[in-house]
DNA sequence: GCGCAGGTAATCT
DNA sequence: AGATTACCTGCG
């Protein structure tokens, strides 16, 4: 079907990391792997999209995930003052939106994550689910389930390219199951809560937690700190970031500084800097 | 061959 | 509290 979302930047949504499973195709096409379904979007110009589904999974799942209820325009009504960067990085990447994502899925996907490149993760991800997951149409496989990694064997696991985090997927898919940690009961946590529960499951720190609170749970107060924002903090912000100017709008503006950082670093290795 | 990649946890000081 | 280090694996 085909959808109007205005300003959403469909490209640098799914290369911005929150998804593992957002890739392009051809230029403007992008297939994604969700919420045990696989969808292609094609961007037509001008705010129109395609989807891949039919209106009433557009609108039961997709409107959903894409969080399309959401007014970004309160981040511009903010304002930044005179904070130049951060008028860049909004320049850059308005349009990128926060994914509402499988808490399961977003919880093993960032505890993969730590100490690997995007491509790498991917890779993990994919075999995961290829391994462990049911088989969907079009010849994927859905993210596997908390019983399917706890019951997985650990040379299955290690086969995936988890290394040492094969024990932290083991126990945390176990801790899932035998809690019964379901995502609803997980929302209905103030931030403090939710980040408490998150920090106990081995292999979660406070920026894994943070990824989870923000991409699966729209804890818009997130702002995961990664090596790109903690280059942007010391570079940009020594004398600190304005956290308290920008509360209910933090974690879209890490996205937003997230994806202009890289942005910058790669336009300058490849000499096209603009100063 | 060495160092690092969107960190965490254990062990120092 | 803050700093240091090992940890799997693949890639430049």
């Amino acid at each position: 079907m085909r959808v109007q979302i205005k300003g959403f930047n469909l490209a640098l949504t799914a290369a911005s990391g929150q998804s593992f499973r957002f890739n392009q195709m051809s230029p403007g096409c992008f297939s994604l792997v969700a919420m045990n379904r696989s969808l292609v979007i094609s961007g037509l110009g001008e705010d129109t999209f395609e989807f891949s589904c039919g209106q009433e999974e557009f609108e039961q799942i997709w409107r959903h995930y894409f969080d399309l209820g959401r007014d970004y325009g309160e981040i511009h009504r903010l304002g930044t003052g005179s904070d130049r960067y951060l008028q860049k990085a909004i320049a850059y990447a308005a349009g990128v939106r926060i994914l509402r994502q499988e808490f399961f899925e977003t919880l093993i996907s960032f505890i993969v994550s730590q100490r690997k490149s995007i491509p790498a993760i991917k890779a993990c991800v994919e075999a995961l689910s290829a391994r462990f997951g049911t088989p969907l149409k079009g010849g994927c496989y859905a993210f596997p389930l908390p019983e399917a990694l706890m019951e997985a064997d650990e040379k299955d696991l290690a086969a995936c390219g988890l290394g040492y985090r094969v024990r932290y997927v083991q126990q945390t898919a176990a801790m899932i199951c035998r809690e019964g940690a379901d995502a609803y009961r997980l929302a209905a946590l103030d931030d403090r809560g939710l980040q408490a529960t998150l920090l106990r499951f081995p292999g979660v720190g406070v920026k894994v937690a943070a990824c989870v609170m923000l991409f699966a749970f729209q804890r818009m107060d997130s702002f995961p700190v990664d090596v790109w924002i903690k280059r942007v903090l010391d570079n940009e912000y020594p004398g600190g970031f304005p956290f308290e100017q920008y509360h209910g709008v933090l974690g879209i503006l890490q996205q937003y500084l997230f994806c202009y950082a890289r942005w910058e670093a790669s336009a300058g290795k490849q000499g096209k800097l603009v100063i």
